[in-house]
DNA sequence: ACGCATCCATAACATAGTTATAGCCTCCAA
DNA sequence: TTGGAGGCTATAACTATGTTATGGATGCGT
């Protein structure tokens, strides 16, 4: 059907507007309106091809992970594991100060008309699961290896955001950090000590709720 | 002057409003009118008051981060630093699950309307400077204790802002998960190794501009 | 006591997402 | 070929938002 392949072919005009507003102006000033207005078409047309500003956003969010997914993807392959996840997650670094805007629509919460799904897309994400099996290519330790991509992927994201959100003023220091961040929990895979014992507050559970 | 008095009044009337509204609704649904509304004024008080939207999300984000720091410090003293900061981080977990309007009104990036002063505020925050100060009574490595206090603090948040995403699906792996985390970063402090060598990426700074 | 300035409630304005409406166009059947 | 039916799209309407103008009231200093 010729049909279906122009709509293909909307879908894909909408997206690409979309994602250029996104890299000039931040997800926050994305308007359907304007959206619609630039690519030429009627604001009904995101409804009838995305069904509303969320499915729009969807198709972004997806759209944001193939790009990061294709910057680490450039990254040189390493055989030392340790030396590679470093050069993975600098590249992760790399990606949020060249493209915050997709940063953010990926690991900026609460953006409004939009909750990723996150339980699913984002462990299944290429990001996500080349750490994971770069973690795996490390000899084993007690802990199993899901443990330290979540907390590496963890504290990549946030790292990250606190710098995007301006929390160094140095930008040599904010490299630093980060790398003596995933220094430090790389070697504390390897260097294991006690788990945490629990520490209880004084008023326990109640949270001074009025 | 009574008159300042009732200022005073009334903006304490509007915060606390506004902090009812946060805590049963969310940040994105905090609306001047009906905060207004619901504080029996008009909406133009909000404005000779606050200045607009921006001052009234300030003054809901120092709230939360008091109401942040009022926690923490219900945490029993340990003299042990290391038993002491998991008490602490345990803490900050707990907050974000009882309070996670306020949670994400501090470290939630991307609200419309208001971009917190991150530089300042943040560092001299007294849940920050409570983890540093507890730092700083282990002994000295060659790293300053600034560095291990950032790479806690975005750790932390990192994990928080992803498990309040629905990062996870089971609260029992999601407490494991942080504990590890944290676990694995203290002890990374410990146990440095070599910094990271740099790695490059194929295609260098451009990063795939159209 | 008078005038000036400030303040506050109302209303107006701009923009947003969403939904209703109505016309057009396509496709199929007679 | 023609008529109708159904879906698709553009226009316009609706609701809600933040912000700004306006005009009347109110308090303060002189």
């Amino acid at each position: 059907m010729h049909f279906s392949q122009e709509k293909q072919r909307q879908r894909r005009e909408l997206i690409d507007t979309t994602v250029e507003m996104l890299r000039q102006e931040g997800a926050q000033s994305i308007s359907l309106r304007r959206v619609a207005q630039e690519a030429g078409m009627s604001t009904q047309m995101i409804y009838t091809l995305f069904g509303g500003k969320e499915g729009l956003m969807a198709a972004l969010y997806h759209a944001s992970f193939e790009r990061l997914s294709a910057h680490m993807n450039t990254v040189l392959y390493d055989r030392d594991p340790v030396a590679y996840l470093r050069a993975l997650t600098q590249a992760m670094r790399q990606f949020a100060h060249a493209q915050p805007m997709f940063y953010e629509m990926m690991f900026g919460r609460s953006l409004p008309h939009f909750t990723p799904p996150m339980a699913d897309s984002m462990r299944q994400s290429s990001p996500y699961q080349l750490l994971l099996q770069t973690l795996q290519t490390i000899p084993p330790t007690r802990a199993p290896r899901e443990l330290h991509a979540d907390a590496l992927w963890m504290a990549i994201h946030g790292a990250l955001g606190m710098e995007l959100a301006g929390f160094f003023t140095d930008e040599e220091q904010a490299s630093s950090r980060f790398g003596a961040m995933i220094d430090g929990l790389l070697a504390g895979f390897n260097h294991p000590q006690g788990s945490a014992k629990q520490t209880e507050t004084k008023d326990g559970l109640g949270l001074f709720d009025p």
